[in-house]
DNA sequence: CTGAAAGCGCTTACAG
DNA sequence: CTGAAAGCGCTTACAG
């Protein structure tokens, strides 16, 4: 930086400045220094940075070892960052057996926020650990507004709605729903819901099934609902596993999709392209979400230190985008 | 770690060494020290070790953004080993069509190290880039040894030739294998070689695929390959997703799996437990690969600096494991 | 709008 | 075997 100073002809602060994007810095000053850090192609040191600010803030990112198609995005997302920002990201494996008892072991070490994905988010917001605990806790893609701690996601409710419509709109009437239990589940069949109602047409409670949101429950729920006389000509599964579960089973029992059976997933992970047809589906972006997330804990992280108090809850949209592929066609008749 | 030094009665240099495995500290301050960590709870500062040590090294760890199933993996192990021993780890995304420049790009920003999976690491090694540059580079996961840059991977020809056993020990004897264009398809398809020499069965090139390791070339080679008269009753697909299109294609043309045909793929990646039925596949340890490289990396800086030259190449193994599912049974007469 | 000084929390030679 | 001093590369108040 001692370097770039001198070539630019003025203070090391200055390029540190520049740097920070601090308003204070006369144009002509910034470009001499830009202009320095280019031809010097120089690169600010993360740790100084970060030993310096005084910021210094180590904050822990949370995940399963089981779901590495979510976590890959996400972990590349938060490290991002966590590196512009200068603050230190611990990421943790948590034990699915007593995933409070991880959080807590965490919290022991005095960390300064945590990041928390589905499910584990639901069950540290409803354990109360937000009040429990003064550290901040910021939750992904949650499926709705928690009330103590802040949540970055998609709209799940009018995702479904769309991605309902778009089943309608191909002409399906009968449209199954797999209702997985969490709150973006409920969102989820919240939006379903809505998209039927919008088309004059009743909920029927006979086509919503409930099931944990695994590739193997999916196996087990279209291995009872696929043979035999069918009361849906489509399904909106819980997720992409789900989903492909749907599809397999439907291959199996002779069934073609999306001739016979349309299916729907959502989250758009790997396995959406990984199967024949490929599934129509909702993105949700969880690198962007780890991102916006992050920042949003660093932020309130500063607005604490600076006694400026936040309200707690809250929540940060992120879009989503429906992929359409080859999974939906309209009903045969 | 000044507070520690004060419990502990010792100077915070004491602490720094009791901290970082020296010898020279006797057992007894060795031990007043770690309870004092302990009571205290310390946890050093990872940025102030980055930056204090001499060391401070930047290294970059290469990755496309399609493939997610072994980046998250990788991901989180190159991450924690950086972590342990304060160096800077840049994410970097390449282009996959002038990859090359991409690492030409990062090289010229004077990273102290690379960390290469594939199949960028063959690219750069042919390329002659760790001659051009004087940067050290690790391959991961490379399938053999590299002449100019040292290698962390399973065996993929011993990992290959006991799969092929277990097709042989079940029965088949016409087993099909499609060889995927890396070094790492290369050494696999030695092992499936020699399985099927050790058993005095020569080896048919009519049973012999060439093809990409991606689902969409799967699905096309599956789709040529099935129908019809069978020339196989066992396929040894490139990778994981390769051997999900074969049992995609198969059931969609009335195949059994593995009744009517035995499928077995590489990696153990997400998808193989997501399709039914699950697949029979070898684990390459990625995040321990990631692991061992980030170290091994380190260390070659670390003896640079001491100008204890190293020799080029060589590698180091990890081990893998094969994971027998539901997708190989005995052919069927 | 710009800069001189102090300090972030460690580690590295170097004494003793 | 242990410690006092300097310094890693930045940023943060504070002057001017």
């Amino acid at each position: 930086m001692a370097a770039v100073a001198r070539h630019a002809g003025v203070s090391s602060m200055t390029v540190s400045n520049v740097l920070n994007n601090k308003p204070s810095v006369l144009p002509a000053t910034r470009e001499a220094v830009l202009k320095a850090i280019a031809e010097l192609d120089y690169r600010p040191n993360t740790a100084a940075r970060a030993l310096a600010s005084a910021s210094n803030y180590r904050i822990g990112l949370f995940h399963r070892d089981s779901d590495s198609a979510l976590l890959s995005a996400m972990l590349v997302g938060a490290l991002n960052a966590s590196a512009r920002l200068g603050v230190q990201l611990n990421i943790k494996v948590y034990d699915q057996k007593s995933p409070l008892d991880s959080v807590r072991d965490f919290l022991s070490t005095s960390p300064d926020g945590l990041l928390l994905p589905p499910p584990l988010c639901e069950r540290v917001s409803a354990a109360g650990l937000p009040e429990e605990y003064d550290v901040p806790m910021v939750a992904l893609a949650a499926g709705r507004e928690l009330g103590n701690m802040h949540c970055v996601r998609i709209d799940d409710e009018q995702a479904a709605y769309e991605t309902t419509g778009i089943l309608l709109r191909a002409g399906h009437r009968r449209i199954g729903f797999v209702r997985i239990p969490s709150l973006a589940g409920e969102s989820r069949f919240a939006g379903y819901a809505r998209a039927l109602a919008d088309q004059g047409l009743a909920l029927d409670e006979a086509l919503v099934w409930n099931a944990r949101p695994t590739f193997d429950a999916g196996l087990r729920l279209a291995e009872e609902i696929l043979p035999g006389k069918r009361a849906i000509t489509a399904m909106f599964a819980g997720n992409d596993d789900m989903a492909a579960a749907f599809v397999n089973v439907a291959l199996r029992t002779n069934l073609r999709v999306p001739e016979d059976i349309s299916v729907v997933g959502f989250d758009d992970t790997p396995i959406a392209v990984k199967i024949w047809p490929a599934l129509t589906t909702v993105r949700q972006p969880l690198g962007e979400i780890a991102e916006v997330a992050t920042r949003h804990l660093v932020a309130q992280l500063q607005a604490r230190d600076k006694e400026t108090k936040a309200a707690p809850g809250g929540t940060t949209f992120v879009d989503y985008q429906i992929i359409e592929r080859n999974s939906v066609a309209p009903p045969s008749s």
